[in-house]
DNA sequence: CTGAAAGCGCTAACAT
DNA sequence: ATGTTAGCGCTTTCAG
């Protein structure tokens, strides 16, 4: 591989001049400009990267912390970063910390070892006393997840609204008792949690600890939990979940058995995946601004970079939602009719 | 940030000492080991990745070519190769080329310019002989597309087999009449069709060009295709897709319009991608062993690097795949009844 | 077994 | 406008 001095020579001027050329200063004359582009043409030359970054302090590299990047959430989340990342020059580092909170707390040392310019956190496993002192190393932003103890950027969609909204929707349509489900514990969960109850107290309905469960995930556990709710004397006869693959276990457990849905049994997702239109019923659910979440966090983060962690401070960022009523929570019947 | 100056002042020894703990080198006596460990520790010292990499002209870095991650197949394989990875502390640099052949072209330039110390191909866009050169610059390895006239290793399954096997069931459910669905026109693309045309062949039935179809790849393509395939005079009974996101689609349409599946009309997927099992009736499909393929190109790549491209020569591993037979091919009671 | 010193490839004062 | 030079932080001969 050429480098800058083999262009110096074979251009016979100094590296000094390869290197401002190569970076677009000002004071070059037009005629060294082509002599210089000549030579770099005739080697085939490329910049070394490394050397740059190690020269110029900075990796032009952000890290993105995410649980597993086979939820498509996720997927989906990165894709939109990885957008405005390319557009500006930006490697992506995918660190998946598989919800495990030592694989975290190693991915947040490449902030303090310097290994990437920022980090972006979508979710988190630590407590956030463990997470905190890592702010001190260099830009980090929320995406998704949040906190708000913290000069964090935080960009994320209205969790509490949302939760609130869908289960208004779940009330109209009749239903009294109601069960939800949630993931980890995080504020997100707290949150939607949290919009559950509002709605529910505003209608003056039951909450019942007894309907209420957490770290569910996936679709079998959405199996799961249908069955159990259906056992119990005093059983809902809907529920709300935090995820579409949830929804969607719930959906196809219920079918398992001969429940009727929506009729006998409603059903709301989280997050509009593909998935929610492939299950029969299609899924209500609540969209979430996945594509614009993510860009925005990318946005702030090279702002967070290039102004040095300043005027940041409380920035927090509000993405609207959708309530998306398909058939797992109206029946078509009565939408018809109305 | 401490640099290795630092830590050896404080150790009262020098910079190259410093240097042979940090890299275990055999000559070190235990005292002055435990001298710099502990000027290291009082120093919070780290390495300075960056210069490691300038200094040992390596990355540690791989890049993954995909299309998209946000296809779960890449998604699930991208994951497993990150296991292996993280395991021997390499970096993913994951490139999504969203199908455009300027992007790919754009990522080869990451192992010319030893950006990255090696490069897994999943799938490619452009025409080998506008990648072949790059073979020059770096190790590259296949995982799942392939080209055979060149000496990159290769990962893969046997598509061929699979897709002979698949058509196989679905002559053996008594159709006559089979259509056939493709996305690119890749050697994968052309191995399947090549399997497809085996099984037609070995049981007499006719082969219509009306009846393939390329370029098909989602689930709204599936759903278009079902309609044109219904609308044909001699119309097929069955068809072979290359994905499982195009068969879910086909099998929404086909419901849509009233057509029993799979005593009317049966489907074939591919991949055994969550979806399978959410859509009724359930995928029969040909899933993909995704965990060992990815796993097994890292350990390739690994091995590639450590023996600076020797020994692997015409190296190709096949991978064995699985018929899974739910509902789209087979109708409960049928199978009962066996 | 340890240290001095050169240099990986690049950039930015500083000098001219 | 261009060149000289001193590093960025690390590893590795080469001496001792």
């Amino acid at each position: 591989m050429a480098t800058i001095a083999d262009v110096a020579i074979r251009a016979g001027l100094s590296r000094a001049t390869v290197s401002r050329v190569l970076n677009n200063h000002p004071n070059v004359t037009e005629d060294k400009k082509r002599l210089v582009r000549e030579a770099m043409e005739a080697l085939n030359y490329v910049p070394n990267t490394t050397a740059q970054r190690l020269r110029n302090q900075k990796t032009d590299t952000i890290a993105i912390l995410v649980p597993v990047m086979t939820n498509p959430f996720f997927a989906y989340l990165v894709e939109a970063m990885d957008t405005v990342a390319t557009q500006n020059n930006l490697q992506l580092l995918i660190c998946q910390t598989r919800y495990i909170k030592q694989k975290e707390l190693d991915f947040l040392e490449l902030l303090r070892t310097k290994q990437v310019d920022g980090l972006i956190l979508t979710s988190y496993e630590n407590e956030w006393n463990m997470i905190e002192p890592f702010t001190e190393y260099g830009p980090m932003v929320f995406c998704n997840e949040y906190e708000r103890n913290t000069r964090v950027p935080i960009v994320r969609m209205d969790q509490f609204e949302a939760s609130y909204i869908g289960t208004c929707h779940l009330i109209e349509q009749g239903h009294e008792r109601i069960a939800c489900t949630s993931g980890d514990k995080s504020n997100l969960a707290k949150d939607r949690q949290a919009g559950f109850r509002k709605a529910l107290a505003e209608y003056g309905l039951p909450f019942r600890t007894e309907w209420m469960f957490s770290n569910v995930f996936d679709l079998d556990d959405g199996k799961r939990i249908l069955r159990t709710i259906l056992n119990m004397k005093e059983a809902p006869t809907a529920v709300f979940t935090g995820s579409d693959q949830v929804a969607t276990g719930i959906i196809m457990a219920a079918k398992a058995i001969g429940k009727k849905v929506p009729d006998e049994f409603a059903i709301i997702g989280f997050d509009d995946q593909p998935i929610a239109r492939v299950v029969e019923p299609a899924l209500t659910t609540i969209r979430q601004p996945i594509e614009e979440m993510g860009k925005t966090a990318m946005e702030v983060m090279i702002e967070s970079i290039a102004h040095k962690k300043a005027e940041a401070n409380h920035l927090e960022i509000l993405l609207p939602f959708d309530l998306v009523i398909r058939d797992s929570t109206m029946s078509k019947l009565k939408a018809i009719s109305k």
